[in-house]
DNA sequence: TATTAATTGCAAATGATTTGCATTAGCATA
DNA sequence: TATGCTAATGCAAATCATTTGCAATTAATA
């Protein structure tokens, strides 16, 4: 009911605002994109678009991304040292924490964040726009495995 | 990796140590990695040894960097989406502020991340290893010169 | 439906990083 | 101190992620 009113305009609107055509392709970029509901790097969003549209290039993919990412549809993150991964941008602040073994992504709130960005702000004079907090190690199922299989850790 | 030398040993003990050899490229490298205090790149890195010593080669810097990585001597950052940045390890945990405009990055004390760490570990079940926060924003000689330059921001 | 410029697909280009291989040079030891 | 083994280096070519040029396609609109 409420949300109705709460609704944010939707990418397709985003798009056309600024003067994007909507695409078969971007359609289908950002359907996916919001689908996996994760962190899908540029490969894996252009291997499950191919499965629904073989032709779809892989520029395509990246030109959509960099174009997303402009409008402020997704957000691009640096886990790894390979590659990005992208999220669509959801109102919710929150951070990552990665599991170094299996690669899992978990995401948590970090209401903290906005103290530290006026704190630190303050005290450097620098006008922040973003606060990124990641945290790696071990996730639990990991360091389970990783007990049971090798006692012997490298 | 080497977990042995927790302690307080210069790079050429734990070059030595760990069975690598002490060459002239390395002692070069680790120098100028100590010397600029900063966030190097490959490629600054790699002209600074030149100046040095012309007949390096960026492998050369490329491979030792990642062994340093390994050893636990150096610390890599992907601050922004191009390349990564290295920087010593230095005892002190201290995160990063990146201005968006000039680059600059400034390093500051970030004690709740201890905190962090335990609280956000514990919910989630992971063993968490490493803590990385980094904002980004305009400093403040980037903003002034901003508001100089552009006095009306339509 | 015709027009027109944005978008696409493809292939080739790019930039960062890695790797294969012949040569050089640490370092153990004789 | 000289010798030999092998790791480390320099170079060029390879690789990986991402970008770009261009001709063909297609969405928006009139």
């Amino acid at each position: 009911m409420v949300e109705i009113m709460k609704q944010k305009a939707g990418p397709r609107k985003i798009l056309s605002i600024s003067s994007q055509r909507i695409t078969a392709q971007r359609t289908l970029l950002l359907e996916l994109l919001r689908k996996s509901g994760g962190h899908l790097d540029a490969d894996e969003l252009y291997q499950r678009a191919r499965k629904k549209n073989s032709r779809i290039s892989l520029s395509t993919v990246y030109r959509n991304l960099q174009l997303f990412k402009k409008l402020g549809l997704v957000e691009e993150h640096h886990f790894d040292e390979e590659h990005h991964h992208y999220e669509v941008k959801s109102g919710a602040e929150h951070q990552h924490l990665l599991c170094i073994n299996c690669g899992k992504v978990v995401e948590f709130a970090c209401p903290v964040s906005r103290k530290f960005r006026e704190d630190i702000g303050k005290k450097y004079g620098f006008d922040i726009t973003n606060v990124e907090v990641r945290m790696t190690g071990l996730c639990s199922s990991c360091r389970s495995k990783r007990n049971e299989t090798s006692p012997d850790r490298s």
